[in-house]
DNA sequence: ACCCGGATGTTAATGCGATTAACATAGGCA
DNA sequence: TGCCTATGTTAATCGCATTAACATCCGGGT
């Protein structure tokens, strides 16, 4: 009668990928085990290799979604009118990403050896369009290669630092973020 | 006579101090293995034990190194009589150190779980102290802290785009990653 | 010059995690 | 109904970290 555990886990896939982005968001990606995940899905270590290459691959699969995911935020972020706005909008989305998908951004960037994913080049996409609108509306005072790479770097660089410990220096309140730190940064010297 | 191998290395220490940071910068810090510094040593798997606690030790010395290499990198940049043109030195600088110390680089800022380290504030103590003189120049158009903030983010956004991967982005000539990327986001919006 | 203790190495075990091969089950479809 | 494939399981194998037990060496004290 009762449920006593089928011999099929009916979503191993989808338990994994979970299992994997509490993991990582809770011990860090360089602390996932790949038997921890299947253990949490309550298999056995060798049954992810159905749904997964293997490890890597699993880390693979999380870091394209999250740069889908990214891409759609930014999307729908950058959605202003008035192009510098939508930059604004664009990096406090992307901030917000950060924060709310942990898992997802640290294996996103955590790449050393292995390929750039090609969802990270869409998602960088978004912002090149931002970045190009200014363009048109002779907003930048620098080419528009250089506005995306300062842009992009500001951006990231405070999502890094706000992840790894120093939060002394890049934890501050929602208000002084974006009208002390990005606000300058995205317009001070790069738009005019 | 000749030199046969003797019992005892002689400078263990550094030999495995600098076959880490080697095979650190050719492999990523995540494949890093103890026994492969060992190898290349030419010594057993256990004798590094007797110079490190384990290999978590032994990457924090080096990140606690680089903290400290890096403070003093960024202590001689910032020398500037003009606090605006130590602030971008003191940029550009940390970017060339990014580029030249990358293995300290990476194990510096790959902390997940481990405590952050007091050199890292002594470097950016350096960074803190440029800032204070342009407050006190009255440069600032941003509450010191912010301006802090704001600065190293960027600074280091730049340096870890430029180590993984989207080279594509941010792999340009140090004219315009000088004047049309760091100059604007450090002087643009932050500065008066 | 000789002896001893600590520093530095070595070898052999133990344990964990990744990956794979061989075998078991469940479900769905001809 | 009966077979085929997808999905799991168990039982190796391998690499690596760490530790315990044993070997050498070096320098100082006598």
């Amino acid at each position: 009668m009762g449920t006593t555990t089928p011999y099929h886990h009916g979503s191993l896939r989808r338990a994994l990928h979970d299992a994997a982005l509490r993991l990582i968001a809770e011990h860090g990606a360089d602390a996932f085990t790949l038997k921890q995940a299947a253990a949490e899905a309550g298999v056995s270590v060798a049954a992810p290799y159905r749904h997964y290459g293997g490890k890597a691959d699993l880390l693979g699969a999380l870091a394209a979604e999250g740069f889908t995911l990214l891409a759609d935020r930014l999307r729908a972020a950058a959605a202003a009118e008035d192009p510098a706005q939508a930059l604004l909008d664009a990096g406090l989305a992307y901030l917000a990403f950060a924060d709310e998908h942990r898992a997802h951004f640290e294996v996103m960037f955590h790449n050393r050896g292995r390929e750039p994913r090609a969802e990270g080049a869409v998602a960088l996409d978004v912002l090149g369009g931002v970045i190009a609108r200014l363009e048109a509306a002779g907003r930048l005072a620098v080419p528009p290669p250089a506005a995306l790479r300062a842009a992009w770097a500001s951006v990231h660089g405070l999502a890094v630092l706000r992840h790894g410990g120093m939060r002394t220096v890049v934890d501050d309140d929602p208000r002084s973020l974006r009208d002390e730190v990005l606000a300058p940064l995205l317009s001070g010297g790069l738009l005019r």
